[in-house]
DNA sequence: AGGTTGACCTGGACGC
DNA sequence: TGCGTCCAGGTCAACC
């Protein structure tokens, strides 16, 4: 479902909600597939720990932790079985650190929401936390492609790549240098920028002229810095319409965003281009579909 | 080594 | 109404 737009308007949500509360217990669904690390894992790190600060890195939501009681997390960390922890997982040794963090990515259909105790449990929901301030942060996935982790490194969670609205210019060209693949194809790589997907990408190369088949390598300096451009603008623009709704996507309040009203291409084949009226194109590039105007991108 | 393809899942839209 | 097909905002492992 969420691209950066959409995470980053789920996290300012749940940031407003949920920081400084403490989670008192964690409910973990059946299926294994949304746990990135082993359940136990994942219940002693979140029980009894405060919620210090809720971040996003990519289209990773963040959950900085810190403990409520000292004394409680390292009882807690005790409980988890030997057998239960990687060998090369760093003890939480209620020393300095005592930090941890959760992470939640939601694949395509993963959705956060507070909710209270008493209303119905949706279907597809694979976690359900439990806070000291009375309520719940569920986590709902019809599709399953979202993960849920927890890291306890002392250096934090740190998956490649560059923010897209922290990159300079240089720095932005930069990634792109020698690269043989479909410059769609690099705006989707994570290890390269994090946060752009599908929707993104292809509003991004629209604005900026070039057609999504172009080799990135082959790309100028003046159209790297376009859509270098654009790629901030689009982006900019998104999280302050909310995101964009294309099918159920809402934020952690329940709101829907209004991007995708501003979609120039993505979702358009066969209508008119704003700009030139020539008909919107769907090609497929690397197994995903992009929307390009033949007439403004070259 | 680096790029492309299929697999992973469920559900909604559409055609017959 | 129902059944089949295609499509989906993401990411891996497996291939070339």
């Amino acid at each position: 479902m969420p691209e950066l737009p959409e995470v980053e308007s789920i996290r300012r949500g749940l940031a407003r909600r949920v920081r400084g509360d403490v989670i008192e217990s964690v409910w973990l669904g059946e299926k294994p597939e949304p746990l990135k690390s082993p359940a136990p894992e994942i219940v002693a790190t979140l029980e009894q720990a405060r919620i210090a600060a809720v971040r996003r890195v990519g289209k990773h939501i963040v959950f900085d932790l810190e403990s409520s009681q000292p004394s409680a997390i390292s009882s807690q960390q005790e409980q988890v079985p030997r057998s239960a922890r990687n060998d090369n997982s760093k003890r939480w040794d209620g020393h300095s650190q005592r930090k941890a963090q959760w992470i939640v990515h939601l694949g395509m259909t993963g959705r956060l929401v507070i909710a209270q105790p008493e209303s119905k449990v949706a279907r597809h929901t694979h976690a359900i936390v439990r806070l000291q301030s009375g309520r719940e942060l569920r986590f709902v996935d019809p599709r399953r492609f979202g993960r849920l982790s927890v890291v306890r490194d002392p250096g934090g969670f740190a998956p490649g790549g560059q923010e897209p609205l922290g990159a300079g210019v240089r720095q932005f060209a930069r990634l792109f240098r020698g690269r043989k693949t479909p410059i769609k194809s690099a705006l989707l790589n994570q290890k390269l920028l994090r946060g752009v997907g599908n929707i993104y990408a292809d509003e991004s190369l629209y604005r900026a002229g070039i057609r999504p088949r172009r080799r990135a390598s082959r790309l100028t300096g003046d159209e790297l810095a376009r859509l270098h451009r654009a790629v901030q603008q689009v982006l900019r623009e998104a999280i302050r319409a909310g995101g964009s709704s294309v099918s159920d996507y809402v934020n952690a309040d329940g709101d829907e965003g209004f991007f995708q009203f501003e979609h120039r291409v993505y979702g358009r084949e066969g209508e008119p281009c704003r700009e030139c009226r020539s008909a919107i194109k769907r090609v497929v590039i690397a197994g995903r579909s992009a929307h390009y105007c033949p007439k403004c991108q070259r």
